[in-house]
DNA sequence: TGTACATCAGTGAACGCGCGTTCACTGATGTAC
DNA sequence: TGTACATCAGTGAACGCGCGTTCACTGATGTAC
């Protein structure tokens, strides 16, 4: 053989990995199959021993986008405080290191246009990503107030992201970071 | 002349307003100049006597989505009051059209990859709609407030539209709406 | 008012290009004896 | 241990297609006299 099975399970990993970074960095849609193969060291035509088309990528990168990505979900598994799953999910370095941050701000307005597969993990990342700030929140959990603190932060990460201007964008991450670190009060 | 300058103007009008909508639909990447001039009617190649390149096109349609498109940015202009300008943005109505719709957030993820001039109209839409958003919590209103709003309102909208359980879109729509009408209190 | 000419919005064929996908091939590795 | 064969991950040329863009052309309208 060219290569063992544990090397192409690990090609396999690493390809969908740089594509579940360059899709929260650039949507979707720009990154081509030869771009992503080169990256991985490899050329295209080798794509298709591992994926039956483009979709089925798409399909498997964004799981791992969703599951691999955000801080939210890594923090809230381990029942980190919720102050500070806001603070680090509202920082520059979060802001500004997309490709290995939260999918679902990254990939909210593609996913609608993504295959069925795509759109079931993200519909489960959002379920348990309400629950997991649900349980954060603590005491003073509230539903309502997870689904609250889940919206603003996804919203003010991606405007911030969005906004030319740094001091603006500076300016909506800390005023959505004090104003959620109030909503436990 | 084929036409008069008042038709040219409306023609350059109308492919403008259809690719505004159809932008905020399906963002900026899939919408291609054939399918664009065939929905106003016309063939592909008129479409240079009105644009100097697709990207020109994105600039001046991201320009008018900003500011045909959201109901905040109407409302707040009106200085309509806070609750109904939330209850108008957290609607159903809202979040089944996208097309008609807020464009900061509709663009929200594409923004950072489209030309200069569209980063700037949507960072100046945002600057505008903090400064109405502000207005409109009348006295109760602090900037920071103002900010918290608008980005759970995008966060909440988009959030709803990606997800493919509707039960759970609807209550992400509602658990920020009554979350965001106890801002005043 | 009527005729001749200039303008230019819109047409539709054609362009080069990069895309997703296919396929015959290679050559390193695992297996059989 | 050594040799012959099978496997299959990865190669790279080739495919048809749709894209953005160009261009020679058309024909309805505005202008000049």
């Amino acid at each position: 053989m060219g290569a063992s099975q544990s090397d192409k399970a690990d090609t396999h990993a690493h390809v969908v990995a740089i594509a579940a970074r360059r899709f929260r960095e650039e949507g979707l849609a720009r990154l081509s199959i030869a771009d992503l193969m080169a990256e991985a060291g490899l050329t295209h035509g080798g794509f298709y021993k591992h994926f039956a088309s483009r979709d089925a990528l798409v399909s498997e990168a964004v799981a791992v986008a969703l599951s691999s990505g955000s801080s939210t979900a890594r923090s809230a598994d381990q029942e980190r405080a919720y102050p500070e799953l806001v603070k680090s999910y509202l920082s520059e370095l979060h802001r500004d290191n997309a490709g290995a941050g939260c999918a679902v701000c990254a990939l909210m307005n593609d996913v609608s246009h993504a295959p069925d597969e795509a759109r079931s993990s993200y519909t489960q990342k959002v379920r348990q990503n309400v629950a997991s700030l649900d349980a954060a929140l603590g005491a003073s959990g509230q539903r309502e107030k997870a689904i609250l603190a889940l919206a603003a932060m996804v919203g003010a990460l991606g405007i911030a992201r969005a906004v030319s201007d740094p001091s603006l964008s500076d300016e909506i991450l800390e005023a959505v970071k004090a104003q959620l670190l109030q909503l436990t009060d």
